[in-house]
DNA sequence: GCCAACGTTGGC
DNA sequence: GCCAACGTTGGC
């Protein structure tokens, strides 16, 4: 059992359409740190810190869980789709994904600015600057701390 | 909209 | 294998 963080932008798919479809495939990852994540460590049942980025208050939203093990990204395959890969090969597919599942809304936004104050989080990837991994592990410690501040 | 930071690409 | 150029991310 591990803790992790997801990004995304709340104009493209937010923890509101989340919340509507109860489960859904977290495609589009072009980043082989973040594709590595999804499908080598991530297990069924995971947690998830649901987060919005690129908005008026970019910081958690919400609580998600992780629905499948990693399986391949299709959508790379297809030269219709936004994050269409032309190099990735069917035969030995580049890119993963996960389902994920909604658990639950916070009560509350907790903001990045909020979460760059607090000293038990300083390790955390997402408050240190310039970083752009979209998903990211959360040590238990971390998990706890954040959501106590709900 | 700006721009710093970063990952990826491709020439050499 | 280096590294400059480029595209993207994402906070502000």
């Amino acid at each position: 059992m591990q803790y992790w963080l997801m990004k995304s932008e709340p104009d493209a798919f937010g923890i509101d359409e989340l919340e509507k479809v109860g489960v859904e495939p977290w495609d589009g990852v072009r980043n082989y740190q973040a594709r590595n994540m999804m499908r080598d460590q991530m297990q069924i049942g995971d947690g998830i810190l649901f987060y919005h980025s690129n908005c008026e208050i970019p910081g958690i939203v919400g609580i998600a869980e992780v629905a499948t093990t990693g399986y391949p990204d299709t959508t790379a395959l297809n030269p219709e789709a936004k994050y269409y890969d032309p190099k990735s090969d069917p035969e030995n597919p580049r890119w993963y994904k996960v389902d994920v599942k909604f658990v639950r809304k916070l009560k509350r936004t907790i903001s990045l600015a909020e979460l760059k104050e607090e000293t038990a989080l300083t390790d955390m990837p997402l408050v240190r600057k310039g970083n752009r991994l979209s998903v990211m592990p959360v040590s238990t410690q971390e998990w706890d701390h954040i959501l106590g501040m709900e």
